[in-house]
DNA sequence: AATGCAGCCATTTTT
DNA sequence: TGGCTGCATT
């Protein structure tokens, strides 16, 4: 069994592995199995009776990979019945916590996890309660200061420093919005970490319960943690240290996000006594694409550095294709896959990774076209759409009918004749009597507070609702639903609603009555709404993928496309007027993320211009293009202008050469070409 | 209160 | 380009 276990894995994986006594940080390369290393681990632990499944927590990045490290350790153990049960994100695995011990931070167990969407809400009312000019003081701008603070820890009362004028006013609402999630009783995603460690912080002996029960601490993707989170960590790991991170400094994309690169290098620091494994195989891809990769990576400054080596062949060289415009880029890349890949690989093998999600637009339209299948990741997700967070809004009101948010929605879908005037009135006097608005629109009820037909539609909402708790606690919530839709005149709607995308929302349903029969139970199935990440959503059916860099994180394929390799949109402008050379650096680690996703093929392109904003922009070559390495890549720029009568190539370098966009790639890109001296 | 239209603005990445 | 806000109309 043993022999199993551990045949699978090379010298230096096996070492990882088995050292399984006090801190180990596990420095892993692209495509090095630390994955496997890490699932290999978990498994050695429980076979060779270190700890009960239970009595181990590791945290991955996402839900996803959760699931496959759990398929994977039960198929270590066939027939096993204990799944490891604490395997889960930060966040999911804050939310178990909170659940348990919801009383001890003086929140109910019930309560409900906010979406962004509902964060910028409730910050609007505040601001709007503050009578402060909501275009100075933007909702997102309020939010971003806020998840700055709550990922650094600070609840509104640690917060301290001084503050800048603005600051000084996003204090002021941060608490205000602070105690009017409690008293609503919600948590945004930032709550769930920090309400975790204010838990383990106020109360040792819950802590202690924790830090004796978890006899191992596996950590995943490690370098993309925040301060708070590895606070976490810090409480929770027992008095023997027994902790293992992995990670990749290379791959630490995710520090928009609040991700401190520090958890990672000063790890040692924090655990003297720490052992350090480097796993450098590479396993996934050729040598032609790490090389590509390594070479790029090689011009950050700040990195640990190490060497990736290739178990595989030199495979095909990458490939790099310039294209006059966007749209020429989506067609080059379909005729790719039509003409040469289609034979060689399914559609599922193949995937185009962009910076920005909007990017997959272009291809959208192409594929539409042409009539090949694809699923786009991330983007607009499947529990935004409107029609589902409508009817997800009435489950919430159901599951807690504190979610004064979910009824206001609930209220304004199907259209009940009830508007801004009557939603201000019971929002006042709600605050006057210290009410959740739906108790405050009973109470108003009773005492005769609206017009006549308002009243109706408000009586018949609450009793309605009043109705569908009493069959929530009889029928299973995927009936439930089907209920709702048909009583509360959801269905009636759409049946009038006569535009093209009716089918669609009609489908949408469908597939959120379908996805409700995985979960046990209505609350279940409302964690998984606001937890589920973008790749948690359907792979079935052979299809081209299509998402972001950052959501590609921890996946292979053997075809990636890299489109848009432009200045200012990768590297990303924004990205660097915020941070400069900081951003740079995360912005190469990213192209290094996405050619490091590649199994077999690579295609990196650029265009000459393309619609931005809805009118044509002259762009250059990003500069990540002039550090590709020659001998790993093929150019096919030159036929493209050749085929190209109306272009004039010399022309256009004129018109660009100003020195405001001048990008050193594209000097040197030039210069390889023999366009300059 | 609900609908419709004009003009505005924006597009980085997400648990 | 297109989604959203705000204003005017019904």
């Amino acid at each position: 069994m043993e022999e199993n276990f551990l045949s699978n894995l090379n010298e230096d994986q096996k070492k990882a592995v088995i050292s399984t006594d006090g801190p180990n940080l596990i420095v892993a390369g692209a495509g090095s199995g630390k994955t496997r290393v890490l699932t290999t681990k978990l498994a050695y632990l429980i076979k060779n009776k270190k700890a009960w499944p239970n009595q181990i927590l590791c945290v991955t990045f996402t839900n996803k990979a959760a699931r496959e490290m759990q398929n994977r350790v039960m198929n270590f153990f066939k027939g096993a019945k204990n799944s490891v049960s604490w395997l889960g994100t930060f966040h999911s695995i804050s939310v178990k916590f909170l659940r348990r011990h919801a009383e001890a931070l003086g929140f109910k167990s019930n309560f409900t996890i906010l979406d962004t969407d509902d964060q910028k809400k409730l910050i609007k009312k505040v601001i709007e309660g503050e009578n402060l000019d909501a275009k100075k003081y933007s909702p997102q701008l309020i939010l971003a200061i806020i998840d700055k603070w709550k990922n650094k820890g600070q609840l509104p009362n640690d917060v301290k420093g001084k503050f800048d004028p603005i600051e000084k006013i996003v204090h002021k609402i941060y608490k205000i919005y602070q105690q009017k999630i409690k008293d609503l009783n919600c948590m945004d995603f930032g709550d769930l970490i920090l309400y975790s460690v204010q838990l383990f912080e106020k109360n040792s002996d819950i802590r202690q319960i924790y830090q004796k029960n978890f006899k191992y601490i596996l950590v995943d993707e490690f370098q993309d943690t925040n301060f708070i989170q590895n606070k976490w960590l810090n409480l929770l790991v027992n008095e023997k240290n027994n902790i293992c991170c992995v990670g990749d400094d290379d791959q630490s994309i995710y520090s928009w996000r609040g991700a401190e690169i520090k958890n990672f290098l000063t790890f040692d620091k924090l655990y003297k006594d720490c052992k350090i494994f480097k796993l450098q195989q590479n396993y996934r891809s050729t040598k032609n694409i790490l090389d590509t990769a390594s070479i790029l990576i090689s011009n950050n400054k700040s990195r640990i550095g190490k060497k990736l080596l290739s178990k595989k062949n030199d495979g095909e060289l990458v490939k790099l294709n310039c294209y006059q415009t966007g749209r020429d880029e989506a067609e080059g890349v379909s005729d790719i896959i039509e003409n040469n890949l289609q034979k060689k690989f399914s559609l599922n093998d193949i995937t185009i990774l962009v910076r920005a999600i909007y990017q997959t637009r272009e291809f959208e339209e192409r594929f539409l076209k042409i009539g090949l299948g694809y699923r786009i990741i991330g983007g607009m997700r499947f529990y935004e759409r409107a029609e589902i967070k409508d009817l997800v809004a009435y489950l919430r009101v159901i599951s807690q009918k504190t979610d004064d948010l979910a009824l206001e929605r609930v209220i304004g879908v199907p259209k009940k004749g009830i508007g801004e005037s009557t939603l201000n009135q019971i929002y006042t006097f709600s605050n006057k009597e210290k009410l959740c608005l739906e108790d405050a629109i009973a109470k108003m009820i009773r005492e005769g507070l609206f017009k006549p037909k308002i009243k109706i539609a408000l009586e018949k909402l609450i009793n309605s609702l009043n109705k569908w708790r009493e069959d929530s606690k009889k029928i299973k919530h995927y009936d439930l639903i089907k209920t709702i839709i048909d009583e509360s005149g959801y269905s009636q709607m759409l049946k009038n609603k006569k535009d093209i995308e009716n089918e669609n929302r009609l489908e949408n349903i469908k597939e959120l009555i379908r996805a409700m029969h995985d979960y046990e139970n209505l609350q279940s199935f409302l964690e998984h709404v606001s937890l589920a990440t973008s790749i948690d959503q359907n792979w079935e059916g052979d299809k081209i993928n299509l998402m972001t860099m950052h959501a590609a994180k921890g996946l292979e394929f053997e075809v990636v496309f890299l489109p848009g390799w432009e200045e200012g949109l990768f590297p990303h402008q924004k990205s660097l007027e915020e941070k400069g050379d900081f951003a740079l650096e995360e912005e190469r680690r990213l192209a290094y993320v996405g050619i490091t996703r590649a199994k077999q093929e690579a295609f990196i392109s650029f265009a000459m211009r393309r619609v931005y904003h809805g009118d044509w922009v002259d762009a250059l070559p990003s500069r990540f293009v002039g550090e590709l390495p020659e001998k790993n890549i093929e150019k096919n720029e030159s036929q493209n202008f050749k085929d190209d009568t109306d272009f004039d190539f010399n022309q256009d370098i004129q018109i660009e050469f100003d020195d405001e966009y001048r990008s050193p790639g594209w000097e040197r890109f030039k210069r390889k070409n023999k366009l300059i001296k």
